[in-house]
DNA sequence: AAAAGACATGCAACCGATTTGCAAAGTTTA
DNA sequence: TAAACTTTGCAAATCGGTTGCATGTCTTTT
């Protein structure tokens, strides 16, 4: 994605579109897996983890990234889609391979609903399906 | 649950019945909701954490409890079923209530399928609802 | 019963992921 | 330009979870 299009994404988002963001979006836009903050870190010749940190979560505040929990005990990150509100509507399912150790969003498969006891409100989900990915499912 | 019922318990999942063992289960077994190891160490007069930190992984390794992850960055530990063997058939969705940060297994609630991309193999699922619970809906 | 073995417990210290504090550098505004 | 605000970098703290190791307890063997 070209310099005009990643600054357009946090113009959109109303984040300043600083060299270091830049960076970071572009990494991120690069990824076909969700990546965690040392994903993101292994993959700079330099950067300082802290302001790495602050990026994603200006990021995910902005709704331009959502995180992942997929229970491995560190955070992944992915691009939101365009227009993304993070609504429970939104929500995608996603998978973390136990091989490979990569997590993917699977944005075609939405959370299917599940109705809740009688007075409970749902405000969020999250659906984590682990096994084997197609690349090692062989 | 009498001490002839909490041993029982220890010995039908092959874990030797320690006092210390009795006084954990016994303090599960009374919990409405999932409880994280700080929230047992809060409960008791004095207790070794790690002690109980053990005791919660012998019992998760013979399931007779199952760890949950809603999260929160603290897991969460509540009985498993008689007979439970945890496979993806008995999971069932857990909820997070947002206000009063308590966490339930909602037993009756088994997790949807959702057929995966193809060649994906499913091994473990893992659903969390958060919101507000029937106490805090109000 | 004494010795040996096996398992359980307690305390200290470590670990990785995340978060905070604070000063320096860079930008925007007046 | 000077003040005000935002972003960045480095150090250090926090937090949940985990490991190492010595001690205690209970069981089995001699
Ligand atoms: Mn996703
Ligand atoms: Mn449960
Ligand atoms: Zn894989
Ligand atoms: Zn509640």
């Amino acid at each position: 994605m070209n310099d005009k299009q990643l600054t357009s994404i946090l113009n959109a988002r109303s984040v300043k579109p600083t060299a270091m963001r830049l960076l970071v979006l572009d990494m991120l836009a690069q990824q076909e897996a969700a990546s965690s903050l040392s994903d993101l870190e292994e993959q700079f010749d330099k950067v300082d983890k802290v302001t790495l940190y602050r990026t994603l979560k200006t990021f995910e505040q902005h709704k331009i990234i959502h995180s992942i929990d997929d229970g491995t005990g560190s955070a992944k990150y992915a691009l939101c889609s365009e227009g993304c509100e993070c609504n429970p509507g939104d929500l995608h399912v996603h998978f973390h391979c136990q091989v490979c150790k990569r997590t993917f969003c699977l944005t075609d498969y939405t959370i299917p609903a599940v109705n809740l006891p009688h007075k409970f409100v749902l405000k969020e989900m999250n659906m984590v399906m682990k096994g084997l990915c197609e690349d090692c499912a062989g």
